[in-house]
DNA sequence: AATCAAATCTCATATTATGAAATAGAGGAG
DNA sequence: CTCCTCTATTTCATAATATGAGATTTGATT
């Protein structure tokens, strides 16, 4: 539980502000929304985005004078899939894992109101392939989503879900904001997060979170398993294996347990 | 020409500095030798990375001490994706050529010493498929790799170099430093990248680079196309079309000729 | 051409980031 | 087990830096 001292720096933390702010802006925002959205003085939040986009996380559109996030994160993102780190600490585990269950696993994130696939490696023993990098599923129809959303307050997963439709994708899919934050109290009670042929009829997922050392769900993993196959025995099995491994994986990351 | 005035907020400069020095280490950094490599009091550079860990950026190894990057940038990446911006300025141009020339397409950084693929269209006419998002190919033997390493330093390509095996692929490959180093002057001059036949036997490829308004070199395109179709015709078509792409890129990302 | 709104730039000042030095903690040798 | 060394972490007085008010430029609209 030793706590680590909060070091702060406001020009650093007003910029990695500054730069989130405009990552979430999918048409790009102008520097006087985001002064005022920030409560920043007109010309500091000039000097800091200016500086962003010197180094290039940041662009500015010159005809509407709008900021975006920049190329440099994908230089960033390059690197960390070549980290060491990444590899040690999720893909290791994971493929350990893939392997014992032999079914087709996912790492995914949340990105906006949606889940983003990070990695996937296929199953032998499944006849569910790997979904490919970059696609995004809906959170209300996906163990994924679900795992991912759990531990968020519940205003910002209400904002969320009123963003978007919640079509129903199969018979079981949850199409209701009640519904859904009540499924979403068994995973927090769970610990993991089910979906029963809600997003599609062909199989079953399960899915737990990753915690970073600021207790914060960084990321999920999920197995699936044909629907044919999903016996509460095989359940289980799946549930002891996937809990262990993101367990090891948030520890390798830092987290420590009722932090 | 109009210059962008200089802005410099060192504290903010030297977190970005460090982002980067840790980001480019695949096994980690410790924190004394950050503060070397940067130049920076030791607590000073404790104090910004504890920062830059704080938000996620950064991810700090509990037993080793060492830091590396955190999987916040994954959510950054996520929502780059999704910003209006790379899909109305690349995805929107890129798809049309694709439409336009039938042969796949590759948008792709450079990550380390390493071409990055970061999106792709298959071509109707083509016969070569799309590679993954995520694989990573060498940079002496692809378009994409001349085109994204033509534009650096002479002494950075060498060190690059230097740290990879030039194993040949095909007859073609070039395996020697100074033979690639003679093709990148030779990229310098055209404005893209030619690789024939040298990373496989299948195809040939054309690469050319996408530049942000700083006139950095950011992202490349290829254009792939099987060997046997490779006529003078079809390549200067292709050159045609990829060249007046790449420049409407680069102008939307607010580059501007000359610079 | 005049008006207005937003972006960009300048500079004196107070606030903030800084680094020297102290402390804590981990690992190794005797 | 104790001392020694090396590194990470924290503190705090001070000087350097980031700040914001306001001036200026840009460009769009009437």
């Amino acid at each position: 539980m030793a706590e680590k001292t909060i070091y702060s720096v406001q020009s650093v933390e007003r910029s990695l502000n500054l730069l989130e702010t405009i990552a979430g802006c999918e048409n790009g925002i102008r520097i006087k929304d985001l002064a005022e959205r920030e409560s920043l003085n007109l010309s500091t939040a000039h000097r800091l985005v200016s500086l962003l986009e010197q180094r290039g996380y940041v662009e500015q559109e010159p005809e509407s004078k709008k900021y975006f996030l920049g190329m440099k994160v994908l230089q960033l993102q390059g690197y960390l899939f070549k980290s060491r780190r990444l590899n040690d600490v999720a893909a290791q585990e994971l493929k350990r894992m893939v392997h014992c269950l032999g079914e087709t696993t996912h790492l995914a994130i949340l990105s906006e109101d949606e889940v983003v696939y990070i990695e996937s490696w296929e199953g032998v023993r499944s006849v569910i392939s790997r979904a490919p990098v970059g696609r995004k599923v809906p959170i209300y129809s996906t163990a994924l989503g679900k795992a991912l959303t759990a531990w968020k307050p519940r205003e910002e997963v209400e904002r969320m879900l009123h963003r978007i439709e919640m079509a129903p994708k199969t018979p079981n899919t949850i199409t209701d904001v009640p519904g859904y934050l009540n499924e979403l109290s068994k995973v927090r009670l769970n610990g993991y997060a089910v979906d029963r042929q809600e997003q599609s009829m062909i199989g079953c997922c399960i899915a737990a979170p990753i915690r970073d050392h600021r207790d914060e769900v960084v990321a999920a993993v999920s197995v699936s398993c044909p629907a044919h196959d999903f016996t509460e025995e095989n359940e289980e099995r799946i549930v002891r294996e996937l809990m262990a491994t993101v367990s090891n994986i948030s520890a390798k990351l830092g987290h420590s347990h009722g932090a």
